[in-house]
DNA sequence: GGCTACTATTGGATCGTTCCAGCGAAGCAC
DNA sequence: GTGCTTCGCTGGAACGATCCAATAGTAGCC
């Protein structure tokens, strides 16, 4: 009777309301405040809710909170490294934590029309082109399209995190704060120095006395924290890293060319690696020179990247917690959100080491 | 003075009116019909669009339209294999063609608390536990959060597509509907098989006459497709098929000990895998016999996995145009979405072929 | 001028939810 | 009985956009 027309749409919570006899407000109680209710009552509109499976219109919830329950991630343009097959596996766990958090993932990118567009041009506008650190972020902003933002990429210096910082939006990242100790931001990192630190134990233990480093440039934060993992506990050993050392790009040529050159001068007998795609070249480097990685010439890579899984031999790899950094973010971005006071601004999570058959 | 009170919120419709003198529904045109307005109308509320900064707020335009222009992607439970690998590759093209559309990608998962219970449990509650095919799809359509969805997973006989079809969702599925012929909806599909021709015709050229296949087990109707791809264009060349085919589960220790097998007994010159994985299981073998692979002794994987282009050798592999896939499924939802007919029900893409040392 | 036709713009109603003020009934103290 | 508080529930208003019907202004045509 009372009862809306309701032309084939969606149950609302007028719909339930009459059908459980109450008013709207509350059905609203129900769901949001049930211990507002009667019991009895309670029980009468969850079975109205059951029976015409309703489900709050999202939109409208929305509206009125102005919380979307959306978390932003912006996934940057494809490059095919190891870097982005990471992020799979964390993507994975964050949207598990997330559910749990009642919240969801939002993926955006940047907005100009990327590489089609640098195709056609490829004049000087490729200055112009360089891909605007905030470009989407805003936007979904001012749309209110997200509650908070998850950053991913902090070694560029994150010039997202100042910026988002500035205008308090909520937002966690995933990476700490490199050279900004002014940074008042959650965070949550994986303590690389800690991972290199087990690898050169490992090494250590099976009795290697000249370790070598192959890694990032010089200049990339990231890069020498894992690197001064390697440094420090050389020395903690009473071991030499004089001559050991090599850095540059973070690609298979670059770290099959170092192996090569160390190799022809200081006679290492391990290599521990920035990352997995710098082992494979080292790999690849004792395949050109009929050497066989295993106890005796190790290699020991960074991000246990299927690669280092399936590749023959296997790789010994250190393994980022990335499960475990996908829930500290979101138990971070809850108590952002929430307005409750953070426990702590920052927490790292140590690695494991994946071993295999090259060491 | 007409502006509204502003409490420090973000500007509205009325606030951008005000502004620019005009009506609200006048500054509502001006996003979404500009053609209705007189060009001096238009540039005014424009400029003061500029000037406020405004966005027009999801929640609202959502709940008035009915439509979010979200499309709902449910990732699976993480299972580190080359299947979660590629969905990375995709994933990127995917949410760069869904924002030139005007649309976002929202990231979900099953509604169980997943691993950690089926951890506890054990029993034979394990079957409850399976999986729920919808969960998760019911709750985000009921609550209208998304326009449509996109599903990957076909391989297992989509019962999420029927599910779907049968209630009018808008989805498009990255997969043919494999074994439903009565299946009605828009799909989007990687010729598996013609990329396995790529493969034999490139090792018939290179001299190989005893080319093996090894595969995924029987009853897969991917791995079927690919295996069709080698059978037909091995008798198109006059070349036989008999006892060169291995199928099994796909798993680098399946690869290796298949490729052991037809060593020991058949004698191929090349083997062509199902996957990439299958492949460096075969690498593995081939290793293990000092056996070393190149133009003489041939593999070739199958999803040119970031694995396949970093191991040593290389591995030559069928590349998946995922970038394309991408642009062709979202093509799709918007026609879907803007209730134009579809001009093709499914489309194949052909794959193409990354040569690396291995042959 | 008077009629129609069309254009540019307006204001009210509406989407489905939650916030807020308020109401009757019940409980308690005096 | 009166006054006060608490409990359980209600109905109107609001969130900010778009839909819709209606308006004033302009032009065309006989």
């Amino acid at each position: 009777m009372t009862r809306r027309p309701d032309r084939g749409g969606a149950p609302t919570l007028a719909t339930v309301a009459a059908e459980a006899g109450v008013s709207r407000q509350t059905v609203s109680n129900a769901l949001n405040s049930p211990d507002l209710l009667r019991p009895e009552t309670l029980t009468r509109v969850q079975e109205a809710i059951e029976r015409l499976g309703y489900s709050p219109n999202r939109a409208a919830r929305n509206l009125r909170t102005r919380a979307s329950h959306l978390i932003g991630l912006r996934v940057e343009p494809a490059v095919e490294d190891s870097a982005n097959a990471l992020m799979d596996r964390f993507l994975h766990s964050l949207v598990e934590s997330t559910r749990d958090a009642g919240y969801h993932v939002l993926l955006f990118t940047c907005g100009q029309v990327g590489a089609d567009a640098s195709l056609d041009a490829g004049t000087a506008e490729a200055v112009t082109a360089e891909a605007d650190p905030m470009d989407g972020y805003d936007e979904l902003l001012r749309s209110a399209a997200v509650d908070a933002f998850l950053l991913t990429d902090t070694y560029r210096g994150n010039p997202q995190a100042a910026w988002l910082e500035e205008r308090g939006v909520p937002f966690v990242a995933f990476g700490r704060p490199w050279g900004d100790p002014a940074a008042r931001h959650p965070w949550v990192d994986v303590d690389g120095r800690a991972g290199v630190m087990l690898a050169v134990d490992h090494l250590v233990e099976r009795g290697h006395e000249r370790i070598a480093w192959v890694g990032w440039q010089k200049g990339s934060y990231i890069g020498e924290d894992r690197r001064s993992g390697w440094a420090d506990r050389l020395h903690e050993h009473g071991l030499s890293t004089s001559r050991l050392s090599a850095r540059g790009d973070d690609t298979l040529d670059f770290g099959r060319r170092a192996a090569h050159a160390l190799l022809d001068s200081e006679h290492p007998t391990a290599f521990v690696c920035g990352s997995d795609t710098l082992a494979m070249g080292v790999l690849r480097a004792l395949h050109e020179r009929d050497l066989t990685p295993g106890p005796e010439l190790s290699v020991v890579g960074f991000d246990d990247s299927l690669a280092a899984q399936v590749c023959s031999p296997g790789l010994t790899s250190v393994r980022q917690p990335l499960e475990q950094v996908a829930v500290e973010i979101v138990k971070h971005l809850g108590d952002l959100l929430a307005h409750r006071p953070l426990t702590e601004l920052g927490r790292t999570l140590v690695p494991t080491l994946s071993v295999r058959a090259t060491t």
